[in-house]
DNA sequence: TTGTAGGCGTTATCAA
DNA sequence: TTGATAACGCCTACAA
């Protein structure tokens, strides 16, 4: 059995009280006592017991963190900055992950984290009012990234900004027909990032000119297979875009795989723009709008540490900046555009289904 | 302040006893209590202090899992397989990043997770013999991924036959000349996957009557921008290899970022072989040699439940395959090889140095 | 500076 | 089937 607080105190000579206090490195403990007591934790091996302490002082020294998904780049980076500033100040990281939709639902409709974490974090998920209002009523500080919770604290990019400098972008170098791939499920609760961005692609197009075509919008959900099938769809249209926006890299990824298997090229035949500067996006020569992304998982733990510390009453609004990178995926329109869905096939890198595979 | 058990139990007039074991479902509770309980429950929003209950119990309802990179592919994927997994246990996740030395070396030294969770996950982390001894110590169920240390449950790849499958594929395809870009830092600890994989491909090579070159050896860390650092490294050789195996498939990308800027070309100058099969690797027809990554993150949590349960006394250890996956970065030996550092660069894609960048 | 003792919210062991 | 009550291990007024 574990040493408890009692062992130490009988083995310094001491009360609990003291061990508690010297342990803890408060005030009022003289150099002496505090050098016993830290000795004879030592040797017994004494560690707190993390519940024990949480359940006396009502601090669990623990934050929890819920996103959609912690598989994807974009997550797993704002995870390492979250860890690194919290890990720095001894806190814990609880991670829930509410990717599927019945996991989603029981998180709701439990709340396992109350009284289980002394802030949360909240990952860009799309959330009822009523979930907004739950993850409130915990009466713990909230840091939200992506969406807007009154309340809470927030941190973001421009992404109106960001989607339009894309859009532009393409329209500079003279397209006219630009397709985008969408993260939207159409869902209809507050997860704004993907309403925003779409917002901005239309209002560009509309100041320059370029008639409104929802056939050219097309939802991809933010994975490389969706891009795919969404840039399938696209290249399938009666008049097929000259070039894509698409609102994630990985999305644009799929977009690239799609062209690449009906033997097109970007950007001989469409420019793709993709959106995150993803951690391969260099290699495929993708142009993104690049934001930071462990750095918005560094400012919301910071804002967490400021909020527990009460070194800031209210809760701020951080924005970071995007960047436009231009890579070789995007060119200049051609005068004459191929007509992509009765090509036949370039020979290009081999499609997957048919790699030689061999089992072991 | 929110309800406490002494609250619904007035509320429901029976004992804190009986709201323990209806809300709990245990037997010996009649259904009309239960109904009651369950009521009032309800009516006050009541939800069970997770601290009190683990101090009461002794269970914490959580797993920790501690590992050297979140921000990795490969480990995201492990990290969401776990979860899936233990989260359809009710299970929580407690997750240490240790790849900062200093952070490990803390975890250490104060063995934060003592007393913190009921079960620990280890993926793929460089431990001493001292640490592997203390992770025991706790006197919970341990699980490693990749890593063998006894007393643990396990689970993991044939890292040496799948190295040694990529290697002979190489050789297979004509190459005598076979670079190797390794993960090893020459960390003296125990995290055996890199020198099991270097091993195998000395062996292969051996095998074949190809003389050991320790040049042809550069290690890449697993990361994408010091995988290109090896490659370009491996191609300063007086004597460059025709073909070199990565064994992460984000260093065969850093080797190709590499090839790219030099202007040179896979398969054509030089073959690359990756491991893991990472979700991009498709899309860039690397050849590599897949494992399957969140299923051994559900493995691991399996392994965790059955220790849990009690339904396996005996640690187990289970092995998953991997298989090549032939795709369009290698190729055959071509006869006159080129020396590459004599090259001029062919134009290629554009280098991200140069890229523009549009500040906003 | 140090000690005493009550309280944090459950669970588990008895006894009824 | 139910209830009383002693742990669980620590923190924190308050008192000394």
């Amino acid at each position: 059995m574990a040493a408890s607080i009692i062992d130490v105190a009988r083995r310094a000579e001491v009360s609990t009280a003291t061990v508690s206090r010297a342990l803890r490195g408060l005030p009022n403990v003289s150099e002496a006592t505090r050098e016993r007591v830290l000795r004879a934790a030592e040797e017994l091996q004494y560690a707190v017991s993390p519940h024990a302490s949480s359940l006396a002082s009502g601090r669990t020294g623990t934050v929890g963190v819920i996103l959609p998904f912690v598989n994807r780049w974009f997550y797993s980076q704002v995870v390492a900055g979250i860890d690194s500033v919290l890990r720095a100040h001894d806190l814990d990281l609880l991670l829930y992950n509410l990717g599927d939709e019945r996991v989603h639902e029981r998180f709701f409709s439990r709340m396992p984290l109350r009284r289980r974490v002394d802030a949360l974090i909240v990952l860009n998920l799309p959330l009822s009012a009523a979930e907004c209002e739950a993850l409130v009523s915990m009466e713990v500080p909230v840091a939200v990234l992506g969406t807007r919770i009154p309340g809470c604290w927030h941190v973001s990019i421009d992404n109106a900004e960001g989607a339009s400098t894309a859009v532009r972008h393409l329209i500079n170098l003279g397209h006219r027909r630009i397709g985008m791939i969408t993260g939207a499920l159409g869902d209809p609760r507050g997860f704004t990032t993907p309403i925003v961005r779409q917002h901005a692609y239309r209002t560009v197009l509309s100041e320059a000119d370029i008639p409104y075509d929802p056939d050219l919008e097309a939802p991809g959900n933010f994975g490389i297979d969706e891009g795919a099938s969404a840039m399938a769809k696209l290249l399938s249209l009666p008049d097929p875009p000259t070039a894509v926006f698409a609102e994630s890299d990985q999305m644009a990824f799929g977009a690239l795989r799609t062209l690449n298997r009906m033997g097109l090229r970007a950007p001989d035949d469409v420019s793709v723009v993709g959106f995150d500067n993803h951690e391969t996006a260099e290699l495929l020569g993708l142009t993104t709008v690049a934001q930071p992304v462990a750095h918005q998982g560094e400012l919301l733990a910071r804002q967490i540490l400021d909020a527990l510390s009460g070194a800031c009453e209210e809760p701020t609004q951080v924005v970071v900046p995007t960047r436009l990178v231009v890579r070789s995926t995007t060119g200049a329109a051609s005068a004459a555009r191929p007509r992509h869905q009765h090509l036949s096939p370039r020979p290009g890198p081999e499609p997957d289904q048919n790699s030689r595979t061999t089992a072991r």
